[in-house]
RNA sequence: GCCCUCUUGGCGGAAUUGGUAGACGCGCCAGACUCAAAAUCUGGUUUCCUUACGGAAGUCCCGGUUCGACUCCGGGAGAGGGCACCA
């Protein structure tokens, strides 16, 4: 028998477990469909070629949760995939001359190589990447059902055109009007796009955000917000001279007689006709589609209006009329591209009416002003209050003269109640080659046709050039020339291909039967879905966990799942976070290269210059506060790496990362081995009669099935780092346990091992795997049951009763747990302590908690 | 501008949801072991006064409710996040 090494090695450990696991397909999720079922999810990677930090916590995490679930005897699904597609792809490719196809299938060979170095117990048998066309055949036919099902339409928009790279750009790669790569000025041009139609769906969505228990408020509020609901009216306004209307909507339609104005956007078609006759409002009209393209430059642009000359007669005043303009703030897009302006209730249109000289007449007047003198000045009032200078409005309240005012508008068929949404469809082309191709093809003599389902998929071809930017599909020789599926006439096929969002929007339902020859098997979606616990940053609450949302609706109408919602569970995990430094010149540096000399002090390694540390912040690349969890893996080990994740910060809050930190969760793992390699056949499971317990023993179960308790709740209500406190205040007791020679030592250590093993195995599986096996175990420790709290040691015979006198606390006392009222009473006065602060004074009331506390007023 | 969240020792944080504030970890201090260092073990560690016993203050600030407030209410400050010409 060879010395016991002095040390866990880890290294040595985890290789060898996780090949176990490998082998034996532990985590492949079973096919029993009787059996209840958890589906955990975290949200998949996109494969940039290594691993992160976020990375590492996020599946950290769903790890965790995966295998507590499995111990619990859920049949559990816990899959992983790549999120392919997307620019960085066809970045390296025109940077370094490598093919999108190989850059990214390296990628992922790489990253996976890193996640399985972390013991996931993930069943990588359902791997999938959104390139392969295996997955995308899929999409191209859930597209053809979206086209059928009206979900999927094409229509002309307004776009954000690079003219150097030759293509589209989203609203975040322009930076103050340019492009974020060429430089160039950006061009608002107007592109045949394609859109699935997700506002049919915005009362859905909103409604059911408040059946989302276990989302996030923050998450729901934030798509509460998004959607925009706001219930309005709409209302015709007659134009003098001419025989059409300027129709508008507004939510503020109590407001109605002090309007002043009425704006038209400079898309607006009655503007266009304008402006075919008026050179002057032409040349604003094109200046407004100049100005800004990045939200931020409309935020700051000045708001601008031109007079017509046209009037508009008051709906409600027969005798007043008033001016339209052409505004650059009225977005054609939300409501009617039209609005009327009311200056004295809304501050855009003060700012307006002031700058052109309109009247500010107020018509609400707050409840303590007087209606004579009220008026208003810099500063709009959108307060509540009595309406006034509105004839048959006078008098009411805001909400009554809303009412009032739509059931007229109704009644003499003016206009009608409306509901708006600021959500808005969703624009999925892109002018790219990295991405699943929209299966359409256009056709002279039959226009748009989709590609039949028997040709699919549409396959991306692998021979394109990427020596110029734009889009390679476009100046391909031959894949654009296909017959028409029509006509049967040489037609071109779609160059555009889907935005990468929705690659991710359906991934989880193929999750539930990766392989199928169809988009999804109904058994097996209305077995596993919903996603039980879905897991990722918080980043993504509105874009992603929106067309997700909206996905999972439109493949319902579909047929193909059962479900209207994803995912029952969400969780946003916080980011990691390390501090930075900065030497003299004012460089980043990465932390490995800062050292610390022996006064103390902070330098660069291989220059010696001064560094000075900055605050913490989200690891990043250009900031260089990264550290690669490779290299954590290989000092430390993965279970390392997962206890620091999970310990000190809670889930949804950002965790700083320290060097001290991680050697403290390596010291931890050496401290439970010593335990084990001292004697590993105290581990050993004793399945004879229970023995009599001294009171040292019966400490130690108290302190084991307390943990239990604890760190069960703690796991089911996500608050892992108090899990990790529990776990170490049990191996405190452990290490604290101090054998009287009595019958139940041995048994009472053997079981508290036990229990230690199995509760840190969703956190350190291999070194779990590792001591289980140590103490001569059958079997692997992660099919294991969870171990159940005696609920009879729960309880102890006596309760710590704190005393107060007066809310200060004067003494504690150890009572019979559960004593009547008068005797906790009475053994709290009689306290030598308590009668000193009492100091005579009489007692008035007293206050008795039981098994907590007692509070004397005096 | 609108909406939301957070604020507790030197640091990360805990507190059974109104009942002993500071669990647990990091760091630091002291001691043991060692020729020494590392590792490990033991003890201490909110602040102030006191040699001690003990006492006072204390959860961003001000005020309130309560026998009792980190927790509830009102007002304010600071930090962070989301949306932002949405009529």
């Amino acid at each position: 028998m060879s010395e016991p090494a002095s040390r866990y090695n880890a290294k040595e450990s985890e290789a060898k477990w996780q090949a176990v696991w490998a082998d034996r397909r532990s985590f492949a999720a079973g096919e029993d469909f009787d059996r209840p079922k958890y589906y955990v999810l975290e949200m998949f990677p996109y494969p940039s070629g290594r691993i992160h930090m976020g990375h590492v916590r996020n599946y950290t995490m769903g790890d965790l949760v995966a295998r507590y679930k499995r111990a619990r005897g859920f049949n559990v699904l816990h899959p992983m995939g790549w999120d392919a597609f997307g620019l960085p792809a066809e970045n390296a490719a025109l940077e370094n001359k490598v093919h999108p196809a190989k850059w990214t299938y390296e990628n992922i060979a790489n990253m996976k190589a890193q996640l399985q170095s972390m013991g996931l117990s993930l069943e990588w048998e359902r791997e999938f990447a959104t390139c392969d066309a295996s997955y995308y055949r899929h999409q191209q036919a859930i597209f053809l059902d979206f086209l059928e099902a009206g979900l999927a339409y094409r229509r002309e928009s307004w776009v954000n055109w690079d003219p150097s790279e030759h293509t589209v750009l989203a609203n975040e790669q322009v930076i103050d009007g340019r492009g974020w790569r060429s430089g160039e000025p950006v061009e608002r041009r107007k592109l045949s796009q394609w859109f699935f139609r997700i506002t049919a769906y915005a009362e859905e969505l909103l409604q059911a955000l408040g059946d989302l228990e276990r989302w996030p408020e923050k998450v729901r509020l934030m798509q509460a917000n998004w959607i925009g609901r706001s219930e309005g009216c709409r209302l015709a306004f007659e134009l003098e001279g001419r025989d059409d209307q300027v129709v508008v909507f507004t939510t503020r339609h109590d407001t109605i007689f002090g309007a002043s104005f009425l704006a038209l956007s400079a898309d607006h078609p009655l503007a266009a006709d304008l402006a075919a006759k008026d050179p002057k409002l032409a040349a604003f009209v094109e200046q407004c589609r100049k100005t800004g393209t990045s939200e931020e430059a409309m935020e700051r642009a000045e708001k601008l209006g031109y007079d017509t000359g046209l009037r508009a007669r008051h709906p409600f005043d027969p005798g007043k009329t008033v001016p339209v303009y052409v505004a650059n703030f009225v977005l054609m897009e939300y409501g009617t591209g039209a609005i009327f302006g009311c200056p004295a209730h809304d501050q855009r249109d003060l700012d307006f009416a002031r700058k052109y000289d309109l009247p500010v007449l107020p018509v609400v007047v707050p409840a303590d002003a007087d209606p004579a003198t009220f008026e208003v000045g810099e500063e709009a009032y959108v307060g509540p209050g009595k309406l006034a200078n509105s004839a048959f409005l006078d008098g009411m309240t805001v909400a009554q003269g809303k009412q009032e005012i739509a059931d007229r508008v109704e009644a003499e068929k003016r206009g009608n109640r409306e509901v708006n949404f600021r959500l808005r469809d969703w624009g999925v082309s892109r002018q790219r080659y990295w991405g699943c191709p929209i299966p359409v093809v256009h056709c002279e003599a039959c226009g748009v046709v989709p590609v039949k389902r028997e040709d699919l998929p549409v396959k991306l071809p692998d021979d394109v050039e990427f020596d110029r930017p734009g889009n390679p599909l476009d100046r391909h020789p031959t894949w654009r020339d296909v017959p028409c599926p029509a006509c049967g006439k040489p037609a071109k096929r779609e160059t555009d291909t889907f935005d990468t969002f929705v690659d991710s929007a359906w991934y989880f339902s193929r999750f539930c039967s990766p392989r199928s020859d169809k988009v999804v098997d109904r058994d097996a979606v209305d077995y596993w879905m919903p996603v039980d616990q879905y897991i990722g940053g918080v980043e993504h609450a509105i874009l992603h966990l929106l067309y997700a949302r909206f996905f999972t609706r439109a493949m319902q109408q579909c047929g193909y799942v059962g479900v209207a919602e994803p995912f029952a569970g969400l969780f946003t995990q916080g980011m990691v976070c390390h501090v930075t430094y900065r030497d003299d010149a004012g460089n980043w540096l990465l932390p490995a290269e800062v050292e610390r000399t022996e006064d103390g002090a902070l330098v660069h390694g291989p220059s010696g210059r001064r560094v000075t540390t900055g605050r913490s912040e989200k690891m990043s690349k250009s900031r260089k506060n990264v550290i690669d969890p490779e290299d954590i893996i290989d000092r430390y080990g993965a279970d390392t790496a997962r206890w620091f994740m999970l310990s000190d910060s809670p889930p949804e809050r950002d965790l700083e990362w320290t060097e001290s930190g991680a050697e403290g969760a390596w010291r931890f793992i050496q401290r439970i081995w010593r335990l084990f390699a001292a004697d590993p056949g105290r581990l050993r499971p004793s399945y004879g009669a229970m023995p009599a317990f001294g009171d040292s023993a019966l400490a130690l179960r108290r302190a084991t099935h307390i943990a239990i308790q604890s760190v069960t709740a703690d796991i089911e209500g996500f608050r892992f780092n108090v899990a990790v406190a529990h776990i170490y205040e049990l191996v405190n007791a452990i290490h604290a346990f101090k054998p009287t020679g009595e019958a139940g030592d041995q048994w009472a250590l053997g079981e508290a091992l036990r229990v230690l093993v199995r509760l840190i195995e969703p956190a350190m599986p291999h070194f779990a795997e590792e001591m289980w096996a140590l103490a001569g175990n059958d079997g692997l420790v992660c099919q294991q049951p969870w171990p159940a709290a005696d609920a009879a040691l729960l309880v102890e015979d006596t309760a710590t009763i704190a005393v107060q006198v007066n809310g200060k606390l004067r003494a504690t006392l150890e009572l019979a747990r559960d004593l009547a009222e008068d005797d906790a009473r009475a053994a709290a006065l009689a306290d030598e302590r308590v009668q000193r602060s009492l100091d005579g004074k009489s007692v008035r009331k007293v206050i008795v908690v039981p098994n907590r506390i007692v509070n004397i007023v005096a």
